[in-house]
Order: structure tokens, then C-alpha cells, then sequence
DNA sequence: CGATATATTGATCATGCGATCAATAAGGTG
DNA sequence: CACCTTATTGATCGCATGATCAATATATCG
């Protein structure tokens, strides 16, 4: 019962199977972590031996940069695509800062730590990092740009500002994830916080929704 | 050149030779990270063979909590010393942030960044991530209530504000330990989110040493 | 100065990792 | 239906990790 038998994977065509481990791996990350990331482990989710998995991608530093960069670009679509539907910058930037702080992305959180831990020794991944750090710097720019022009906001460094608000959510939400009990109160005081970082009067980012 | 003579090394008492693989593994671990914390890493930094160091630490994991924990309580002790120089809680809490975000701890960061990730699966070293982050925490939160009691912050829940702005602290950390390029501007806007966060006027927390 | 307690070591084990490659078997094609 | 391309596998390598233990060497004490 314990150990499932091992029958031979069915012939595919190198660009499902291709898929599949793509999808396993992605899997395993969100599921245990991209350090669980490992060519048995992903061989196991999908079904195949770990000499395949290396067949379809002969880098596993590779794999785990391109599993990483997968994970975080959906996580970017998703949100970009919930903010596109807020009428202003004060309700987009409200809105992500609620979103990004409302723990339930907390499996992604976790890849996001590691990521940093294992890019240390793993380039690829660190170049991954680096691209989705940007990604990320993007979206949030372009609100508060958006707000300096339409809302108010007031910064002279739109670019820093993005990169502040950035680290303070990541930081929020890595210490969430290692703090137990009252984790409900994790973004509770951030909208004071980016509203006197961007000169704004208090309650300005509340939800209005 | 490359490979140092390994001479047996001369016998010395149990709590000396302690106190030096303890040492060792402290060293390790801020230069190389809390990942490259090895029995054989340890042994080699202390000219000692990988079977000393685990006789005298019979457990790795334990080991690297405790480095883990020698190195925040270090460094919560020498804030803590330097906080108390300042005249009241407003030039504390300003220096508490500038010292922190002022780039001279990225090894400790790193220490932190790794912990962070590693303690998932090592349970001590996830242990000791709660206690010093509760260390951390107190000191923080002393600084907000001892403000609130005399210098006009305004917060409903010291401990709360605590925890978020430590939460911001470390994720701006973590983050410029990845970003390559302008550094500088680390902490640049961090005064006027906490100035936000705690109700007081722009410019409340500038140095004034 | 010799005996003894013990600090230190070398050898070795089990485990998990990424990677390689000849051998095998399955599916599509003629 | 038989062939042949190639997807898949099993076996194995080299390396790193933590851990164990009998053997060895040394400092100290009587």
C-alpha cells in the first residue's frame, strides 16, 4: 500500500511529457518547497524515472530557475489582473496591498524565501530572481505613478517607493510565515504606513469596494 | 599550497575545544552562510577532524540553531546597547531603522534569509527563528510603548506595530541582498512609512546626533 | 617515570543528490 | 504486419551529507 508499483510510463510525445514535468515540478514547489525540487521527487509526481526527468531537462538548477519563475509570473497575472478592475490608484494600490498581506498565498511565499536561500548557490535561479524582483517593481511602479499623476501620491523616487512597498510586504509575509498564533493581524497596520510613505492622509487606501 | 598539512590536532580540554567548534561554526556561517554550517565545513575551519566536531555536537541540527542563535543574539545585544545612548524614543526608534538598513549586516541578513528556509525542515533551528524573532520583537515593542507613553506615537497595539515593522526591516534587507545596483536607497523612505504607521508628523524620527 | 583516563582520529556506513549511457520497448509508418 | 525511430528505463557513477565506533595517541596524575 505503501509503495505504489512502478509500470512503465507510457510513450508521449516529447512536448507533453515535456509539459508534465514542467507541472510536476511546479507542483512539488507549491506543495513542499523549491528545495523539494529534486529529480526523484518530480519523477515520483509524475510518474517516470528520474533518468527522464533529466532527459527532458538536463539542468536541474535550470529547472528549478524556470519552476520558480513559472510559479511567481502566474502570481503576477493574477494579481495584475485583479487590479486592473479597481476604478483608481488608491483602490488599486489598496487593493494590492490587501491581496498580497490576506495569507492565502503563503505556498508561494514560502518559494519566494527559498528562492532567495538557494539562489545563493544556484545562478540561474538567482537571474530568475532578479527578473521577477523586476516584474514585481513594474506593477507596483506603475500605480504609484499612476497615483502621483491622478491621486495625489506624493514621492519624488516612484521606482524606490515600488521597491520599498515590495520589501515591506515580502518581509510581512516571510515573518508570517514563521510566526505562529495571531497571524490574522499581518497586514493590519500597513496602510498607514504606505500612506505616510507616500504622503497621503490617513485612511486614504481603505477599501471601497 | 592548496591543501594545508592536516597535523593531528593537539589535545585540549573539553570546554575549550567546545568553545572553539562553537567558534567555528559561528565564522562559517557568516561568511559562507548557515547553509554551509557542515560537520566537515566546521571541522576544517577549526583544524579538526569531521568526527571531533560530532563528538562534541552530536546533533547538526541542533548546532546550527544555536550558531543561528549566538549570531541574532549578538546582534540584538549590540542594538540594544547603541539604542540606549539615545535620548528618548523618537531618536531611538529613528536610529533602531537607519542601523538596521544601513548595509553593514547583509552577513547576518543572510544568516536570517537562510534560517528562514532551512527551518522548515530543522525543527531546533525553527525553535530558535521564534525565539530571537520574539527576542527582536521586544525590543522594538519597548521602544513604541515607551513613545507612545511619552513622545506621541499613537498605536493601539505596540506589539502589533512591532511585529510590522520588523516584518519591513527584514524583507528591505532581504530584498537589497538580491538587488544588484543602487543600494543606497535601502531604507531611504522607511522614516515616513513608521512616521505614518505611528501617527507622527513627517520628520519626527530624523537623526538629530 | 609509568599508568591511565580520555581527547582525537581513520575508516566506514547509509542516505540523498545530479548526471550519464547502453539497453529496451513501444508507437507510428510504410 | 513488420520495421525502425525514439521515448523510456535500469544500472551505475561521483560527490556530499550526518553519523558511528574501534583504535590510537597524549596529557595528566600517582
Amino acid at each position: 500500500m505503501s509503495t505504489p508499483v512502478r509500470t512503465r510510463a507510457a510513450r508521449k510525445s516529447p512536448a507533453e511529457r515535456s509539459a508534465e514535468i514542467v507541472e510536476a515540478a511546479r507542483l512539488v514547489a507549491l506543495e513542499h518547497g523549491l528545495a523539494a525540487v529534486t529529480l526523484r521527487a518530480i519523477a515520483a509526481r509524475a510518474g517516470v524515472t528520474p533518468a527522464l526527468v533529466a532527459h527532458y531537462r538536463p539542468s536541474m538548477d535550470v529547472l528549478v530557475a524556470e519552476t520558480f519563475a513559472a510559479i511567481v509570473a502566474a502570481e503576477i497575472d493574477e494579481v495584475a489582473d485583479l487590479l486592473a478592475d479597481r476604478p483608481g490608484p488608491r483602490e488599486r494600490l489598496g487593493a494590492l496591498l490587501d491581496t498580497l498581506l490576506d495569507g492565502t498565498r503563503d505556498d508561494v511565499t514560502i518559494v519566494w524565501v527559498e528562492a532567495w536561500a538557494i539562489g545563493r548557490r544556484n545562478e540561474p535561479l538567482a537571474a530568475s530572481v532578479r527578473e521577477q524582483m523586476d516584474a514585481w517593481q513594474e506593477v507596483v511602479q506603475d500605480v504609484i505613478e499612476d497615483g502621483t499623476a491622478r491621486a495625489g501620491f506624493r514621492t519624488e523616487d516612484a521606482a524606490a517607493a515600488a521597491w520599498q512597498l515590495l520589501g515591506m510586504i515580502d518581509g510581512l509575509n516571510a515573518q508570517a510565515l514563521v510566526r505562529w498564533g495571531d497571524q490574522s493581524a499581518r497586514g493590519s497596520m500597513i496602510h498607514g504606513a504606505v500612506e505616510g510613505m507616500l504622503g497621503l492622509e490617513r485612511g486614504a487606501l481603505a477599501a471601497r469596494d
